[in-house]
DNA sequence: CACAATATACCGCGATCACGGTATGGAATC
DNA sequence: GATTCCATACCGTGATCGCGGTATATTGTG
């Protein structure tokens, strides 16, 4: 990996997209005094930015804040990583709401920081992501690693036996109950009771709610 | 939340776990010069560990090498986390090598360190995990992110409505026709007319279907 | 302004489902 | 050997659903 060589003379250029007047000037300001970090553009949207970016002007930090009015920060990652894929972004929360830092995670924007951040913090997160590493508020680290624990561990169990879980796998991908019955050689109405004792097992009463619960909990 | 209040009377239990002598002792030596840190117990393996925790001492952090002899830490985390469910874990790791940051991640430890981080780091990643948060070195933060880029699913896009998705998330929490329509102040007869357009855009014909590839291609 | 897309509303039929039963043979466990 | 658990099988009733219609008001876009 090379080396960013950086100084007075050579910043690194970042933008902020944030549409709330004071936060986008502190920090900007915030970013100029800094010696190696330099922010010449600011925009009110995601669409002003675009704007500039479509230009060729290709700054090395996105500072982006989540909640826009318009196209939002989520929304706009996948726009500014195609008319400037070098340019790393750092997504700007208030709060740290799962749903959405969820689906910023999942668009690859490199930092999550909370604008409570201290201003240290906030270019320390910037340095670090011109460093190749990725930066994140403890808050949000915790809930990222949360999203990950989720995703593999939680299989909670239910006590479903061997034929219930085959059962339920068939349901999940799309077989209704006669089709089990004939993929399997029994008739429907063994199905049924299978189903039955799935739903009691797993406190359901449907076969939607059983679908949704088996892959929300993943346990399929 | 309570914040744990903490100082030289009080200190915070971390116990160490690292087969390396100079780097458990250096460790040690680094925690207790902390103000509100304190390391009494420092371990050689997981199995050593384990037997102190199992007369009901319960540290508040453990810090936790990953390439263990014996148990390998990553095993580990299951066994501490039985023993002292209130104790929270940070893997402390010398190379960031893919797989065993990702079971480490997936089996639910709170922070991830280089051994490389200045000892500054070390403290500041366990104060951050002590209040509540998770802390990563930014090498590996950017593999956990990168991971999460890697497992998510490009979402297709299906030309969903508003309020066709709205529907279509409240089925998915486990409303039937009837419960949707009276959230959404609509007949059941518009909630059908709307379930059939999502039918025909996602292809499928059944509220189970739907169900399942929303929650497979993530579209909610 | 015109046109398209969207959200809204209603009907009826046949299919499917949920769930309350009951019952039997086999395997595992105690 | 007795008991429990499991897989299997069957039935009937009322609820729900899928889908074929038709129709109107609003919103957005060219």
């Amino acid at each position: 990996m090379k080396t960013r060589m950086t100084d007075a003379e050579n910043p690194i250029a970042v933008i902020v997209v944030e549409d709330d007047n004071i936060f986008r000037e502190s920090i900007q300001d915030l970013i100029n005094e800094s010696a190696q970090l330099r922010c010449e553009h600011v925009f009110e949207s995601c669409e002003a930015a675009l704007d500039l970016l479509a230009q060729d002007y290709a700054p090395e930090i996105i500072l982006l804040d989540i909640d826009l009015p318009g196209m939002s920060g989520i929304e706009g990652i996948e726009h500014f990583q195609k008319l400037s894929p070098a340019s790393r972004i750092i997504m700007m929360t208030i709060f740290d709401d799962d749903d959405k830092i969820f689906n910023a995670v999942c668009r690859g924007a490199s930092g999550y920081l909370l604008k409570a951040s201290t201003p240290e913090n906030i270019i320390k997160y910037v340095s670090d992501v011109v460093g190749g590493g990725a930066a994140m508020s403890p808050t949000i680290a915790a809930k990222v690693l949360s999203m990950f624990t989720q995703y593999s561990t939680p299989r909670k169990e239910y006590g479903l036996t061997g034929r219930e879980k085959e059962i339920l796998q068939l349901l999940v991908n799309g077989m209704n109950k006669k089709h089990i019955a004939e993929h399997l050689h029994i008739s429907q109405h063994t199905v049924d009771t299978h189903l039955k004792n799935i739903y009691a097992k797993l406190h359901v009463h449907s076969q939607v709610d059983v679908v949704a619960k088996a892959l929300k909990e993943r346990l399929i």
